[in-house]
RNA sequence: UGCCCGGUCGUCUAAGGGUAGGACAGCUGGUUUUGGUCCAGUCAGUGGGGGUUCGAAUCCUCCCCGGGCAACCA
């Protein structure tokens, strides 16, 4: 045990010193977070994050999360997205305690409404939303007082519970909370508590015509169900002094808000408005398009719960803001589907091979392990005969001496079974290699070789007539500049100018060792738990959800790491 | 130009008056029937100026830089 590991562990983020200050100082006994996501959208990597740190914190002092849909505006609001939502998480591996709405508050929300009416704290206005922007004034300059400010309380009570009783239309008139129209904090500026919309919510239909806006009902709700720490990201910062004033005027609850930095990833965008632009564009085939930084996209391209949060511990809580290298959340996947996944041989842009000395008509069936990190995942067997083939890019004419492959001369190991000695090759009219001849020499047999050679590279293969195609997706990053969105202010563009034209790329027709068309066939019933894969020397893969046994359909979730590749490129 | 946050290796994140540490990325080697994994090593940082102090990333101050704030969105 290092000292490293020690300091480690005791490390904590700023959050955990709150927690334990407020513990410590008896402010609460135990813990309470929620995880408050508007139905509106699906979950992204982002909100992984929040999960991570409002499920992961109140898991570590012994206490509880809350599920809250936030579900104050029903115009963009669906069961769809509630849905998507519920199973991201769960999938994600984190149980709440409660499943809420802020719509179960709505009677609750309405009887504070009436009370700050009351106590002279809020006030009906029938101003258009031009003049209430108008009045707002600007972060320099103070705003104005609406001419409704002052109206007796009789009045804006009586007028509020005809808003309800849906006898004004929509945009004529609001309620406001009653601050101070010269507040530094634009948001103190008597902001608008209730709108009229005449639209079906989704989980209470047409009963209400009002409803309470973001700051009328996330403090408020947080104080019903006593929330002890409300996290919440960096840009509702502002919106605390609000926060604590609804809660010292209607006297609930001492719930408190707290705000760390979203996080934001290279070369991809996580903003939900601006995902909905790719999915609604066609940029992308869906939200969860495996390019896409969603929690479904990245569950359809292959990457594990567990990677995802090792991913978010490993991301770190602060306040400052900070840019993740997807690379780290590549590595999270590969750390996890090394140890899980099962070890297939598939060739992707296949050349002939040709073992001279191997008879016709002879194959013979030969054991490899499944996965050499994992003892248990047993083996399968392989077809082996004269016919092969392998990658192209595994065999040169005129190699580099570092190249440890095959060529005239040089000896290669073909995987799990014999090394072979390449003695010719055949070219077309084109000059393009057709065949590769080898020698294999039979005492080299895998597992059991005593034939002395040394083979410094080892290529996989498949049996020619035993060749199962699928359809292989590979996917490379959605965004060709690292800050999309920061690219295109700059450029005076659009964030979508910078979508990467090259982000899919199909391979129609890998050809894939048997065993993989029987994973396959025994998994075709779907879901979430299909069995992850490493193709390989190639990266780890993961079956498409329209994958089926006549086509079968896998999504390149990662590369392997390739210092050959990186050594070719110097 | 107002208010509020923030600024530590390339990227994240620790150190809360006492040796600036870890991870990812990069680079070197070693092992290897995946040029994977694993192992070892290495490169690299406190935005700037003053001040307090025996001692400052840490406290004070001025400056610089970045972000947020003017939706009947959340």
């Amino acid at each position: 045990m290092s000292d490293n590991t020690a300091e480690e562990r005791n490390s904590k983020n700023f959050l955990e010193e709150i927690i334990e200050r407020d513990l410590k100082e008896g402010r609460h006994s135990s813990v309470l977070t929620r995880f408050p996501p508007e139905p509106n959208g699906y979950l992204h990597i982002g909100h992984a994050k929040s999960i991570s740190v409002n499920f992961g914190l109140a898991d570590k002092y012994g206490g509880e999360t809350n599920l809250r849909f936030d579900d104050t505006n029903p115009v963009t609001e669906t069961i769809e997205y509630v849905e998507s939502i519920k199973h991201d998480v769960n999938w994600l591996g984190y149980e709440w305690a409660k499943e809420l709405y802020a719509s179960d508050y709505f009677e609750q929300l309405f009887e504070f409404a009436i009370r700050l009416i009351r106590k002279g704290f809020a006030y009906v206005d029938d101003s258009t939303s031009e003049e209430i922007a108008a009045g707002k004034g600007t972060p320099t300059r103070p705003g104005t007082d609406s001419q409704y400010r002052d109206r007796d309380p009789e009045e804006s009570e009586d007028l509020f519970r005809r808003m309800r009783a849906g006898e004004f239309e929509e945009e004529t008139r609001t309620l406001r909370a009653k601050i101070d129209m010269a507040s530094p904090n634009m948001l103190m500026r008597d902001p608008v508590i209730y709108r009229i919309k005449f639209a079906s919510h989704h989980r209470t239909g047409d009963e209400w015509c009002i409803y309470p806006t973001y700051d009328m009902a996330h403090g408020q709700s947080d104080a019903i169900e006593k929330i002890t720490h409300s996290l919440c990201t960096l840009e509702f910062m502002s919106h605390r002094e609000l926060y604590d004033w609804f809660i010292d005027k209607l006297e609930l609850f001492p719930s408190k808000q707290y705000e760390f930095a979203r996080l934001n990833m290279s070369y991809t965008i996580m903003s939900k408005r601006r995902l909905r632009e790719l999915v609604e564009k066609k940029y992308v085939d869906g939200w969860d398009d495996p390019r896409m930084p969603t929690i479904s996209g990245l569950r359809r391209r292959g990457f594990t719960p567990e990677a995802i949060r090792d991913f978010c511990t490993r991301i770190g809580v602060a306040k400052r803001d900070n840019l993740i290298d997807v690379s780290l959340l590549e590595f999270c996947a590969r750390e996890h589907l090394n140890k899980i996944s099962l070890r297939r041989m598939v060739v992707f842009d296949p050349i002939k091979l040709v073992i001279t000395n191997w008879p016709e008509d002879k194959f013979e069936e030969l054991e490899s392990e499944n996965n050499p990190e994992d003892e248990t995942a047993g083996s399968r067997m392989i077809p082996f005969g004269r016919e092969l083939y392998i990658e192209r890019a595994d065999f040169m004419e005129d190699p580099p001496k570092k190249f440890f492959r095959l060529a005239v001369g040089r000896n290669v190991r073909l995987k799990s079974a014999f090394i072979i000695t390449c003695d010719d090759f055949v070219k077309d009219n084109g000059g393009n290699v057709t065949e590769v001849h080898c020698r294999y020499h039979p005492e080299s047999r895998s597992g059991s070789d005593n034939s002395g050679i040394k083979a410094k590279g080892t290529l996989h293969w498949v049996s020619i007539p035993h060749v199962h195609h699928i359809e292989v997706r590979e996917y490379d990053r959605l965004f060709n500049v690292e800050k999309p969105v920061e690219e295109a202010a700059k450029q005076e563009g659009v964030f979508t100018d910078y979508v990467n034209p090259d982000s899919l790329n199909i391979a129609p027709a890998a050809c894939a060792e048997p065993a993989l068309a029987d994973d396959f066939a025994s998994t075709e019933k779907s879901g979430d738990n299909l069995p992850y894969f490493q193709f390989m020397r190639k990266g780890y893969y993961y079956p498409d959800k329209y994958s089926t046994r006549e086509k079968p359909v896998f999504n390149r979730t990662v590369t392997l790491r390739d210092t050959w590749a990186k050594m070719k490129k110097k």
